[in-house]
Formats: structure tokens, sequence, C-alpha cells
DNA sequence: ACGCTTAGTCGAACCGTTTCGACGAAGCGC
DNA sequence: GCGCTTCGTCGAAACGGTTCGACTAAGCGT
């Protein structure tokens, strides 16, 4: 409630020397430095963020800019909320959670003009994503995480899909399977160029052909039904499976679930290999999944801090960076079973 | 980037006569209002926000503040920020998400004196809750999701927890069973007085009295493994127990899978329900698990809904509402087993 | 003894709004 | 025709900071 006017006079100095005192701009002698110290001090005083944000023409609030149109998040977009709300705390930052949907790129021109934000970091970017050449037009700082086909000029953190795909079959192919179908997520994420989709797609296919497999990929809604759905599918179209590779985190236990009824084991029938999990979803059935663990919160926190940095000026335009998920064996995968009819009665190996 | 100075002389009115356009505190003649709003049109002015919260020392921001210390939030927290969210966007206001451990009412006390927030929502309120008062001492509208041991004169949000553990047992003794065991959350988090954990506690023995029933309660870590651990010291316990009630989100996974390696079917053996727990989560495993689903969302839109009202002066002071979490019967609870020896052999009834 | 830099401080302008008091022009009752 | 309100508009003063230019007093090389 104190203002710097009432700290001058307490301090008997001008206001402009409490402000030299506060930001270090000219020098200040060190008497009258405490003095005006304690006269903060005995006052409680503390500047006005909204004043000091008008004089400066700086917020020190970015936002955090996501979709958020159906059920919430998940656990892996939750990280890297997480991740970046610390990364902006602990920078003096406050991060503004702000649901913008995908399709109202207006609203967002609104936004980026109002000075509120110094600058944004957007979640969830399609493929094509008018929301990117809104935010720049209004030439607001910014950083993705994910990203859209032409990155030219932009700042972004993403996940190497290309890469996790790829090593999650070599471990599969490594153990000897050769029939492994991919579920994805849904037909219409795919249709609408949501990159992890897409992007997973692609590089499954080009995994595939690296070890001459055929690649069988699947679409399945994002929940237990749909991983049902989908593995009944992956099984009607190869009946002799012996490992699936899921990116859906809802559908994984769906396919789980699915595989039970239909009495195949896992891993002695069926190795399941999970992507871009978390290691608290992984732990949470049993055998454990053998996942590709996302690094969401550093993800969200290297989103952050890149924003930061374009922020104090450290001309860091540009960033562009793949993180890579972490190969991370569990028991849902094992060595492929014997090519033909024997059925394996084998139990999962960890009790 | 046009100011009001701009769109003034575009269109040949003073700056106060666009502000009265803007605002509507003062009648405008139909002719200049029309000019004004052409040349706001025509330079794509948009106000900025720092400088009008200065003058109105209304921000339009509101805090939510949340602890956010350890691995991230839960499905149930997850709704709490997206509900709060979306209730706040759609009022116009912005919310910032602060990490502010439960530990450092100071840094708090620093947040709320900036003017940055017209008003708080506070999260994860323990019973002893310093937070609370240093925000009421700053003159900080306040709204607890949760509550603290004395409410008075405090505005909150909470789920109903005698009510929900109430009907939990009361479905579960009305299927027969005798022998239930609580597993709450951990030792550590009860000792701590976090509300949800105490509360339940003390509502489960009060509902087990009302029965004439032993209360049995094992606290456990919130992970799988604490499910796991705390499923072995109840069956150690009560080695003839019918149902586990279940609190706590994580460790309910863990419960299932050490059900599961003992041969106790589900629910021809053990009935389980698990409270406060999103469906998507109750779906994920099978059989389906029959919850107290919690009103995650609702929660936290309530809640941003009564700070707004309280914002706008609606005098709305002491907003105190308990939401009951909804029974919903799934395939993890049936009748109680027979009291003596006689394995059951029934499998789940959902295929 | 002289000009020159530098440290330390002040006053005033400015950031872009809102809002208050004032003022001219109508409109109205009488 | 005279005061009185009401309408519509304007200028200027806030709001609470930052920052620029200027000024004084000291320090220093020569």
């Amino acid at each position: 409630m104190a203002t710097m006017h009432d700290v001058a006079r307490q301090a008997r100095v001008s206001v402009s020397t409490v402000s030299y005192v506060l930001t270090g701009t000219r020098p200040i002698s060190e008497a009258t430095r405490t003095r005006v110290l304690a006269a903060m001090a005995e006052l409680g005083y503390q500047p006005n963020a909204m004043a000091r944000g008008l004089a400066t023409r700086r917020s020190r609030i970015v936002g955090l800019l996501m979709p958020m149109d159906d059920r919430g998040l998940g656990a892996t977009e939750t990280a890297f909320v997480t991740g970046a709300a610390a990364a902006a705390s602990a920078a003096g930052y406050h991060l503004v959670l702000s649901p913008v949907g995908a399709a109202d790129p207006d609203v967002l021109r609104r936004l980026a003009t109002q000075g509120m934000f110094d600058g944004v970091v957007l979640m969830e970017v399609q493929v094509e994503d008018g929301r990117v050449a809104a935010l720049q037009e209004a030439g607001l700082p910014l950083v993705l995480i994910g990203r859209t086909g032409d990155t030219t000029g932009l700042s972004y953190v993403d996940i190497d899909f290309e890469q996790t795909v790829h090593e999650a079959v070599d471990h599969l192919v490594g153990l000897g399977h050769r029939r492994i179908v991919y579920v994805n997520h849904s037909a219409s994420a795919i249709a609408a160029g949501y990159g992890p989709a897409v992007r997973t797609r692609d590089a499954f296919v080009a995994a595939m052909a690296r070890h001459r497999l055929e690649p069988v990929m699947i679409a399945a809604e994002d929940s237990a039904a749909g991983g049902r759905a989908a593995l009944s599918a992956a099984v009607a179209q190869v009946p002799d499976l012996t490992a699936v590779l899921a990116m859906n985190e809802s559908a994984i236990f769906g396919i789980l679930g699915e595989l039970a009824i239909r009495h195949r084991a896992v891993p002695g029938d069926v190795s399941v290999v999970s992507m871009v999990t978390s290691p608290q979803v992984a732990e949470l059935v049993h055998p454990a999944l053998t996942a590709m663990t996302s690094p969401g919160a550093a993800l969200g926190r290297i989103a952050m801090e890149a924003l930061l940095r374009q922020l104090d000026g450290a001309a860091d335009q540009n960033h562009q960076q793949l993180l890579p998920c972490v190969l991370e064996i569990r028991g849902s995968t094992g060595p492929a079973a014997p090519p033909a009819g024997e059925p394996t009665g084998s139990e999962p190996p960890d009790t």
C-alpha cells in the first residue's frame, strides 16, 4: 500500500533516488542507500507491478497458451505446464495459463497486443497452425512446444519422435519381434495434422522399412475403449502379431485389458512398448510397462528458459531443440514367441 | 501499438471521449461513438493492460496458488486447474499459475502486496495453513479449494469427504461386506494435517461405527509400490477382508496388482472402491473401478466463480460449499463372499 | 589555479489509461 | 425570458513507477 513517494519522504530523498536504489541503474552512496532500505522495511514497501510494467513496458508475465478444449490434460501435458511454471517462477516471472482454442487466432491476436505478455510459450502446435503466424505478426517473443511443418525463424522444443520410434522399434526387433503393430492417436488427430501423430507414423514406417518389415498402423481413440478396439483391429489384421507399440497413453490400458481377455500373456505372447509415457503411468500396471519415457517437465523448463533468454536480449532467436524419449525397459517386453503355433504358457517374469 | 491518443487524434476527439466510448461511463453521442469506433478499427487499437490496470487498480488477473513441490499434479488437481482456468477465461480474467510452497508465507505476502492479483484461489490447503493468514492480512480476496480447521470468515469450496466416505461405506455394507479396510494417503500426509487424509480418516471411523464395524485404516505412499505394501499390510492385519476402500489414486493400481498376485479376484473375493477418482482413471483397469468420482473441474470452476463474484462486489463473502463425490458403480464391487472358507471361483462379470 | 571527469542527487517528463471538474448548448418548467 | 438540469465533450490530474537531463561537489592531472 505504501508507494515510492512515501518511502522517499520517510527517507528524505527524492523518488528518483528511491528508484535508483531499487534498480541499481545509478550509483547511490552507501549512507542514503541504507536510509532508503530502512524506510522501505519500515513501511513494508512493495513496488507496484502495474506501475512498473507501464513504465518499463515489461510485465514480467509470460503466457502459456494451450488448447484445453476437451477433458483437460494428460500426464505429459501437465508435466509441460509444471516444468514451465517452475522455470518461470524461478526467474521471477509470472506464468499465465491461457486456454486458447487452436481455432481462434483472433482472440490470440488481441491477447498479444494488449501488452500483458512479455512472451509466450505455445503448446499443442499443429503442423499447420494459424496461431503461430498471429503471434509472430504481433511481434511477441515466442517458443513452441511441438513444431509446425516449416520451422524457419521459429524457436521450438519438441520430442524427437523419429529417434524415439526408431529406438522403440530397434528394441523390439532386437528381441526377435517381426510382426509389430503401431497403435497411434485417433484418425481425426492424424488428419488434423497433430504433430506427434503424423511424425510417429512416418517414423514408424521408416524404422520398419530399415528392418525390411511391414509397418502396420492402427488409429485409436484416446481412451481405454479406443485401445480395446484398436487391439481387436490389430489382431484381426495381423493375427500372429507379437508386439504392440503404442503412442496413446490412454489407449494403452485398453490394449492391455483386451490382451488379458484374449489370454495373450504380456510379455510371454505379446510384448508392449508404450511411447511418450511418464514413469508413474508405466508403473501403474503389472507387469510395469517398458516405455519410452517422455522428458515432460524438462521440455517445459527448457522452452521457458529459451523464452526468458530471448526476453533478456541474449539474442537466442531460433532455439531449436529435440529431446528423445529414453527407453526404460520394464516388464512388458521380452523375447518374441517362436514363429509357429505352440502356445507359450509363460508367466510374467516379475512378481 | 496504437494508443488512445492516436485514436483520439484520428477521430478528432479528446482522449477522455475515447475512454468514455470504451468504458461507457458517460453518455456519448451516436455520431462521435461511431467515429471513434471506426478509428479504433482502422488503427487496430487494443487498450494497454498495464496502463488500464494502473489507473483502475484492477489487474483482471487472478492467481491460482498451489504447492507443486514434488512430481507435478494428479488427475484431480489438474482438473481443478483446468476448471478454474476456463472459468476465469470466460469472465475475461487471466489466470496466473503460481507455484508457491506451503512453507513460505513470506513469498506469498510479497506477491499479494504487489498489486498483481485482484484475488487468489489457494489450493492444497492444510488444516493449519499459514498462507491463509498471510493472504487475509494482505486484504486480498481469497477462495480456498479445501479448507482449514477454522473456517470462520473464509470462502472455500471443498469435497464433502464425510458424505463421500459414508456413501462408499454404505455401498459396501449394503453388499454384505463387514471386513473393510481403508487405504489412506501416507502417514506423513496425515501427520502434516493434509485435509483429505485426516477428514476421510475421521469419516471412515464414524461410518464404520454407525454400522458397528471395526475401522481398520492403512496409510500408503502415493505410488503403486505404496499400494502394494498397503495391501500386504491390510491382509496381514485382516486376513479375511472382503473389501478395500482406497483414497489414494496412485496406490489403487498397486492394490489391484497385489490382489492379482495373491489370486484374490476382484470383485469375486475382494471388492474395491476408489475414492475421489476421475472416470478416466476408473476406466483404465479391468474390471473398471467402482468409484466415488471427484467433481474436479466443477470444484475449480465454482471456486473461481465465487472469487469473481466477490471481486465484482456482489458481497459474496463466505461462500462455503461442499461437493460430494458421486458413487459410480462399475465392475470392481460385488456381493461379499460368504464368511467362511469355500473359495469363490467367480469371474469378473464384465467382459 | 584550471578545466574535466565522476559520484550522487534532484526535478520533471513520460508510460497509457481512468476519472473528476468544468463548461457550452440544449431542453424544460414556470 | 430565467434559472435548472441534462447531455456531450474537453482538459488536466491522478495512478506509481522509470529515466533523462541537469546540477553540485568533489577528485585529479597538469
